[in-house]
DNA sequence: AGCCTTTGACCAGCG
DNA sequence: TCGCTGGTCAAAGGC
């Protein structure tokens, strides 16, 4: 039991006593377990916590029966529907849970199960994650026993994996069970019809794919007590065989599980493994195994994250972009962006005054793995370290699932309303599979060309799942997040990977591109969109630098701007980063490019594509600064590779003030310096006594813009292939 | 050097 | 049209 334990200690000052497994299981299951855990000896209690929780709705599409759900939660609680507990007073239920429990209870979001309640016969799924304070969600969402095995049965034997029916070394849930209820378990799964729909006809996948398993199961009961974790997703929960019409039908839904589910079902789970004989899952369990450190360690976040630490320690970093005190709650609501510069996820959490938190509202996927946990506390561009291939389109979950998480392919990174998600997902279905960072599998596959290609470690298949491809993504999508289902151990792997890596990690990082101008117009109206998110004074130039975040969705783009020290009229600004989508649409008339930025493709730019980063094909489209020019002046891309989108790459912007020469230097080793392109003689028309120069370096350290007559654009209309050609060809940058 | 938090202001949707 | 509200922006300062 020393999983549970840990749990125990994991959870910590919020989290009811971990109950037994068998109770969350029999209130899982149904009567007929459900009346062997309310007979269970007190001394074995550990079920306080399922008695000091509400009911719980394990919300299962048109499969649940809303009084079945109740009536179940009423055997092991008092009474009455947490959701109603909240329409009377979150505050109250709060009061009600740390008087009981003794601990500070943490409000929860229930509207989701109203929702739901209300929802029961359509499948309606909502994508909005709400966990309970204190509880990570990494805890719920990383463990592939809660979404994955636990939902799936093994599509070569049928099994359960997290019911191991072998011996076990220890009390775990199937140990624990009566011989009886071992031998009848699966037998009152059927009786109590429990059972899966095949796999895409859940009309979803998990966070969904595993989520959507249960979802779809065929749970008269699932009323589990304790804390509350619902799930709201706005993106649409669906499978590919889904059509968008009755995605959007499936717009909400509510998942809840007991805190002690949570908390404890993996520690369970990897019990179980251990002894289930489960040949199949063997991979699975040393990952497991492995993976027990790292809960607890995140447990102890969430004890942080409960008690007023970090807004729920998950795993990932957030940014906090905002705070409001909402109407009809008690506490600030404070607003959170994932930090990685390619994940659209955000989050809002409230908080009490004393520091608990008493919500959090998750919404989208997170498009990436989850940074390492030594690199937590950095820069979350795990992308620019391993240089993960950014999918064509925008990341989210998994394809198949296309979850909550999952969402589908241009929904979560390119959407901001939450509101909308879910029409969105529907209507943007069309993008087709690409590389899914929700789905361990192709979260991995994803990093495919790098040396983890031939790591047996990091088989996500073999580690999350047991099923064909085709169930890959379900598992994949077990992590509301679109990773959280992987393994620590793959993660550390990973890790270590990019520790291993870390002298080849500057070899891979982003570009960096300079570019100076000598106006009072810098280039900050580029055509996109910044969000100033800091401003310093460096050292050597008195004059403040402002960095910048692109502020479209799922851009990576980052620039800083400042003066230069020996000419205040010169504006330097240095963009980092990958650039993957197109100039936003023109914005008002104060827009200093507006005039041509919303020109067709070919037309007003001319682009250059930050090919620095050899981007994939499917990067192409990639596009970093971007100048207009006049429609005579047409547009180029890169020979040879595919212009997906209007404005594909890198332009340079000849209309704009200050913008006159060009340099590309520092092209990483063996490359000499990229040097300055003499300016196209129509730049020079447009403004001759302006300068800028544009330097590619590789590394930090800038390098003199160097002229390289060579290099005559005037009279080459591949510009950018010549400005290609000089680029290394290997992996740089 | 880079990123985060704070916090008032702004914006857009909705009734 | 206006006010309310939730969500986001962005300047300033801190870590």
């Amino acid at each position: 039991m020393a999983g549970i334990d840990d749990n125990v200690a994991i959870i910590g000052d919020w989290v009811p006593p971990s109950p037994s497994p068998r109770a969350f299981f029999s209130a899982m299951l149904g009567d007929d377990i459900n009346s062997r855990t309310i007979t269970e000896p007190p001394g074995e209690n550990r079920n306080e916590g399922l008695l000091l929780g509400q009911p719980e709705q394990m919300t299962t599409g048109n499969a649940v029966k809303k009084d079945g759900a109740r009536t179940s939660g009423a055997q092991l609680i008092e009474s009455g529907s947490f959701s109603e507990q909240k329409s009377n007073s979150r505050g109250g239920l709060a009061e009600r849970m740390a008087a009981r429990a003794g601990f500070n209870a943490p409000r929860l979001n229930t509207e989701s199960i109203r929702s739901a309640e209300s929802s029961l016969n359509s499948e309606i799924r909502s994508p909005y994650l709400t966990i309970p304070p204190g509880l990570s969600p990494t805890t719920l969402l990383e463990s592939p026993v809660f979404l994955s095995n636990l939902a799936q049965p093994s599509p070569t034997t049928g099994k359960f994996s997290f019911f191991p029916n072998g011996s076990s070394k220890s009390s775990t849930v199937g140990s624990e069970l009566p011989d009886k209820s071992k031998e009848t378990f699966f037998e009152d799964i059927n009786s109590s019809s429990f059972a899966f729909k095949p796999l895409g006809e859940s009309g979803s996948s998990f966070f969904l794919g595993g989520m959507s398993k249960i979802t779809s199961a065929t749970f008269p009961q699932q009323s589990f007590p304790g804390i509350d974790v619902s799930v709201h997703s706005e993106n649409a929960l669906q499978s590919n065989d889904v059509e968008p019409s009755k995605v959007q039908s499936e717009s909400r839904n509510s998942l809840h599980f007991p805190a002690e589910f949570l908390g404890n079902t993996l520690a369970d789970q990897k019990t179980s493994d251990t002894v289930g004989g489960n040949a199949e899952h063997s991979s699975a369990l040393d990952e497991q195994q492995d993976e027990e450190g790292d809960q607890r360690a995140t447990g102890d976040s969430m004890v942080a994250g409960g008690t007023g630490g970090t807004p729920s320690d998950d795993g990932y970093n957030w940014r906090k972009y905002g705070q409001k005190q909402v109407k009809g709650s008690e506490y600030p609501r404070s607003y959170y962006k994932c930090t990685h510069s390619n994940c659209p996820v955000k989050k809002k959490v409230e908080r009490s005054l004393e520091g608990h938190i008493t919500e959090i509202i998750y919404k989208g996927a997170h498009s990436h793995p989850k940074p390492p946990p030594n690199r937590r506390s950095a820069i979350g561009s795990l992308d620019t370290q391993l240089d993960i291939p950014e999918p064509a389109g925008p990341q989210i979950g998994s394809v198949n699932d296309s979850s909550w998480a999952g969402t589908h392919q241009g929904t979560v990174a390119g959407t901001s309303d939450w509101r909308r998600d879910n029409v969105e997902v529907t209507s943007s279905a069309s993008g087709g599979p690409g590389p899914e960072f929700g789905n361990p599998s192709s979260s991995v596959q994803a990093q495919s060309g790098t040396p983890f290609e031939s790591a047996d470690a990091i088989d996500a298949s073999s580690t999350f799942s047991n099923d064909e491809d085709d169930d890959r993504a379900t598992h994949g999508s077990v992590g509301y997040d679109g990773e959280g289902e992987e393994s620590e151990s793959k993660r550390r792997k990973i890790e270590t990977y990019a520790t291993e890596m870390s002298g080849a990690t500057r070899a891979i990082r982003e570009p960096r591109v300079v570019v100076q101008t000598t106006s009072e117009v810098d280039i900050l109206d580029d055509g996109y969109r910044w969000r100033k998110y800091g401003q310093k004074v460096v050292k050597g130039n008195p004059n403040p630098r402002s960095y910048y975040k692109c502020t479209s969705a799922g851009c990576t783009v980052r620039k800083h701007v400042e003066r230069a020290s020996h000419d205040l009229k010169s504006v330097i600004t240095t963009y980092e980063g990958k650039h993957n989508h197109d100039v936003p649409a023109a914005r008002n008339s104060s827009h200093v490019n507006s005039g041509t930025s919303n020109a067709p493709p070919g037309q007003a730019a001319i682009s250059v594509q930050n090919h620095v980063h050899r981007p994939e094909p499917s990067q192409v489209h990639n596009s970093m600064a971007r100048y207009d020019m006049p429609p005579a002046f047409g547009s180029f891309s890169l020979p040879g590779r595919q212009q997906l989108g209007p404005s594909p790459g890198f332009s340079f912007g000849m209309n704009q003030p200050g913008l006159a020469n060009l340099a590309m230097a520092g092209l990483g080793p063996g490359h000499p310096k990229m040097p300055i392109m003499p300016i196209h003689p129509y730049l020079a028309q447009q403004r001759p006594e302006n300068e800028m120069g544009f330097m590619m370096p590789k590394e930090e350290p800038k390098v003199e813009p160097v002229t390289e007559p060579s290099l005559n654009l005037s009279n080459n209309p591949t510009l950018y292939q010549q400005i290609m050609s000089r680029l290394p060809l290997g992996p740089q940058m």
